[in-house]
DNA sequence: ACAATAATTGCAGCTATTTGCAATATTTAT
DNA sequence: ATAAATATTGCAAATAGCTGCAATTATTGT
């Protein structure tokens, strides 16, 4: 076997397989690990693939990765744009704190005349850049992990609003044990916005889906609508849709 | 699993929860603890996650913003690090917002620990990053120019407190006409703050000394400190020391 | 075609990295 | 204060990588 089909024959693999291992290389061509071995140090060198200990990785496995500073930015995006669509001029919107909905916040339409109640601190900075937006923030102790206010005082405020939608920030959801998180302070909060709301709209990026955390928010059927940023027809949201909930 | 590859999955899975343990990690992928710790503190020196006792935080909840120009900046810091002085562990603090209070917030030492109240947004933002400090957040409409909260919930919940120092940033100040402002309901918040404090402080600096603006806050005599970029002999603060007024 | 040259390959010995383990120290929670 | 959980350190085994060298194979000029 030539040195040429043989670096095309193992290009080929990475990018199947998006890795490779050096052992596993040998055994598929008969050839020494040392050559191997030199090989893939080519191929890196030509930027085609990544060298690592122990073997390769593929471009676009640790692009993937490296890229941007928010995870998931360009899937925020995308859901950001869907939860929009339901806002209309004059609601009352709850929001919890996160990435997500901190998309959210940048996206929203400078026309937008819209009451938005928040805990938050970095989602209501970015509510007060936008001119024709009500901001409302909920005061209490602030949580410095989660970077929104928790507490006694925060619950009952929030308890006192009766808004038209809220837009919860998902940390982990699932059909059986529906939405769940990792924060006992945030989740009291998270439990007053949905009971203070008529319609739950819940936004999470869909790697998590069907993930767990230790502590319950509420069932998956509490939630009206489930925003990602996959397509309405994903086999992924069959148990959801069994339970009454809107995919966007 | 190549380690990169692990390295990867450990980064992906912290972005996503913003959190992981290390005894959570170790149930996920079957590699023992100490190499896990070992992948969390690489991650951690590249700087790509943050590591604590016990597992790793993502490090997009961490992120600081880098300040903009704000005028008299090196004037502020001065009078910070007077303000400084004045605060003791275990005291409750009132501050309103402004760049000076800003710089004090930016300026407080990482072993101070504290109780900071404050309806300011980029205020309490900063409040965030000091590992020892206590965040209490007014919560209220958001005064967009102010960046604020303002009105009747604010005012009430300020009542309820009994701060052992407040800081007021000041816009303008004069023997004779006291503190004044030009914000209506950011001067409400202002004289509920200065009547639930045993201890008044006024920071600004000297421009804004023997200037009036159209609304009133408090008499020159209800400030106990004054503080400024200035030394303390400069004959600027004679009528102010008559008035019983301490100047740092 | 053929010799000279250059490139490729495998091997052996060596070094470097990775990993798990155990002993010890530190931190955290009660 | 004390116990439990978590970190740190040094160490040894296993694996991976590197270097020089010799044998083999391809390439080139005539």
């Amino acid at each position: 076997m030539l040195k040429t089909e043989r670096q095309a024959f193992i290009l080929h693999n990475i990018n199947l397989h998006n890795r490779i291992l050096s052992s596993d290389l040998s055994c598929k061509i008969n050839v020494s690990e040392d050559t191997l071995r030199r090989d893939l140090q080519e191929l890196a060198d030509c930027g085609k693939i990544i060298k690592v200990h122990g073997g390769a990785l593929s471009k676009s496995f640790h692009s993937s990765f490296n890229s941007a500073s928010v995870y998931g930015l360009q899937s925020k995006k995308i859901i950001a744009q869907k939860a929009i669509s339901l806002i209309k001029d004059g609601m009352f919107v709850l929001t919890t704190g996160g990435t997500t909905i901190l998309e959210l916040a940048k996206a929203l339409p400078e026309n937008l005349k819209a009451t938005f109640i928040t805990g938050s601190l970095p989602v209501a900075t970015e509510y007060i850049h936008h001119p024709n937006i009500e901001v409302i923030l909920i005061g209490d102790r602030l949580s410095k992990s989660s970077k929104i206010t928790v507490g006694g005082e925060a619950i009952s405020k929030i308890k006192q609003i009766k808004a038209d939608l809220c837009f919860i920030g998902t940390n982990a959801i699932d059909p059986t044990n529906g939405l769940t998180d990792n924060d006992w302070e945030v989740v009291q909060i998270k439990k007053a916005i949905i009971e203070s709301s008529s319609k739950v709209i819940s936004l999470t990026i869909s790697e998590k889906i069907n993930t767990i955390q230790p502590i319950k928010i509420c069932d998956a059927k509490n939630i009206n609508v489930l925003i990602t940023e996959l397509d309405e027809s994903n086999p992924v949201f069959n148990p959801f849709k069994k339970l009454g909930t809107q995919i966007l």
